[in-house]
DNA sequence: TGGTACATGTAACATGTTACATGATTAG
DNA sequence: CTAATCATGTAACATGTTACATGTACCA
């Protein structure tokens, strides 16, 4: 069995999912990833249900007893904790961007104004969609105390302003 | 041999560089791909070497002469560009967004504050340093006339300052 | 009681990353 | 001439996505 030193984010995510839960099985830390921390990572249920054998097959977490439906319920063990604590500091990954309208955008030369306009609303709409879900959950966040995810909410409440600014500027960037 | 219908961003960019460059070598396309898109999509060598025979296998690019060390010019069919202008104005992908340091900071609930300062200052030297080869970029690309690419360099500008001003506002927000 | 919806779990596949083998070029 | 460097290409692996098989609960 491979045992590579450090976490990724995915198993990073998927033990301090597990952190918050204390316990619960691939279904339930599926719910929550997509709950918690979909807004700036997801995580899809098939990775969870791999994941886990192998973060217990590395001691990182321990399977309980079987359940209804054959379902496993996991839990930290202390070197999970361990790990995650290390991850959680750890020095930091390049991000290697990954915008797909920006790299449309970048092929510009290839499209008339009209397609660009199409283009650009289609993102209007899903930004501003997203925008108005991320300022609803900000007040929820707000209510509950729950400051961490709160500063969360603000950054993608930032992010999105600043795209809709600047699809918004977009024909004038071009222009001049 | 599968035909899925329509391409991913990443075979996409591909055909797009290579649209570019008229006829080019993997090599060349890697290098290409550097200094043209990486900014906003990431694409390595090895996915290079890999696409352009399925690319070829599909029709959409053409296998020139066996050249030194082996290696073998492509170029666009008209298949080929037909697909790219398909999936420059095609419906577009809703990004699963991927930030890994809001992800640590989903979890801020496990660290101390000093260590959330030492993590916010390896990001923000990271972010000014990007910020300020994006604003040297941005000149180039003003003289050059590249418009398309300019607009492109204007997104990375306002996303690294958004995201400076965040890593600036944080503490306030943290303690509201 | 039939059937619709949902949940668990698996498997196949697509995409991205890393490490290496090989041959050419170049610097000393 | 030799060693270091660099470029091409391959292969193994890690991660992410999609589709499916199965079983359970709910409800008309």
């Amino acid at each position: 069995m491979r045992q590579p030193r450090d976490l990724n984010a995915t198993s990073a995510a998927t033990l301090g999912l597990l952190h918050r839960l204390r316990s619960a099985t691939a279904g339930e830390l599926a719910r929550a990833a997509e709950s918690d921390i979909s807004p700036f990572w997801g995580i899809t249920r098939s990775q969870i249900f791999r994941e886990l054998p192998l973060l217990a097959g590395r001691g990182l977490v321990g399977a309980g007893d079987t359940g209804p439906r054959g379902s496993v319920p996991y839990h930290l063990t202390d070197a999970g904790r361990e790990a995650f604590a290390t991850w959680l500091v750890g020095v930091p990954q390049v991000q290697q961007p990954r915008e797909e309208l920006l790299l449309r955008i970048g092929f510009g030369e290839h499209f008339g104004p009209d397609e660009l306009e199409v283009l650009l609303g289609g993102h209007r709409e899903a930004h501003e969609a997203r925008l108005a879900q991320l300022e609803a959950e900000r007040v929820a966040m707000l209510e509950a105390g729950e400051t961490y995810r709160l500063v969360t909410c603000e950054y993608g409440i930032r992010y999105e302003k600043m795209v809709l600014a600047w699809i918004e500027d977009l024909p004038k960037l071009l222009t001049s």
